[in-house]
DNA sequence: CATAGTCAGTTGATAAAGTGAACCCTAGAT
DNA sequence: ATCTAGGGTTCACTTTATCAACTGACTATG
């Protein structure tokens, strides 16, 4: 666990486990059905030490978990749990933002489908209200576990 | 632009500007009503010189601008663009799934309201058909941008 | 008017991460 | 017996991050 994980916010929860560098590609391909170590190391163009530490603090983590798919030697296959498929849809919502404010030239490099059969780009809603949550619609208030500390919500006075 | 922002994945993207350490809480921060360097700083207990280091990256993405709100000594505010607002959605889907599978002692330090009066937790959902996108629903298609390349999104053959 | 305090940084020494290439081991294929 | 593949580990090197001290231009206080 990195100092973000000892801060008490709920961001710096997420992001001392999925936002370290390659994280998150990480993740995108295990989702995308990447499992091999190889795979991943090739995808990337990561370094295999630091993939070897990312995937180890990603189990750690709960996020991801190794599975032996042949014994001697050792072989793994790596699969997101259940903590990991559940964190696909941050992934998504963030790759909406990236497609929106920096597109690469020639358009998305990927496109969402969703089971109901039509092209799509996330949102994020109000499950009450069904209506959009977004900077101007979300209101943050201090919560029960609220604390003082490095890196903990000051919830500022308003404007 | 650092080595994510070159490839061609949106994902990639958006982690080349706003995954690196400390970035997410300086966004997190500014949302919250923060404006100033030293409540940053304080706040956060980031080293000073990477304060700087990832406000200037922050503006040059266009996430962050730097409002003077003084001359001589020139001081700035710093705020949100609308490409950082529309960036809150990503972050407060990251903050409940950092809720939900690290719940630090003492309960979540901070709530979300939504503008229709409710307490929330946020959803993704597809816009057509209004079901909630996660893992199981979502499908990855190649777009027009896709191409070959470290880091790019191989598409995997399906199981 | 002198002194202390505030704000927004910069500088520089030290410690921690990341990079890239080479190497290791086991085992099946040629 | 040799080759190749998978899944790492080791090591020398470079890049980032941390911590603390310092600067500069004001503002408020005694």
């Amino acid at each position: 666990m990195n100092r973000f994980g000892e801060m008490h916010c709920s961001i710096a929860q997420a992001v001392g486990v999925v936002a370290e560098p390659w994280t998150p590609l990480i993740l995108r391909d295990l989702f995308l059905g990447l499992r091999r170590f190889d795979q991943l190391s090739e995808d990337l163009g990561i370094s295999r030490n630091l993939l070897t530490q990312r995937l180890d603090r990603l189990q750690a983590a709960g996020v991801v978990e190794k599975v032996v798919y042949r014994e001697r030697p050792v072989r793994h296959e790596y699969h997101l749990t259940e903590a990991g498929r559940d964190i696909v849809p941050a992934l998504i919502t963030l790759m909406a933002w990236g497609d929106r404010w920096s597109t690469p030239p020639g358009g998305p490099p990927a496109v969402l489908v969703h089971s109901c059969g039509e092209r799509f780009t996330p949102r994020v809603t109000c499950p009450h209200c069904g209506g959009p949550a977004d900077a101007d619609t979300i209101t943050v208030v201090s919560g029960p576990g609220a604390a003082q500390g490095p890196g903990t919500m000051v919830l500022a006075r308003p404007d």
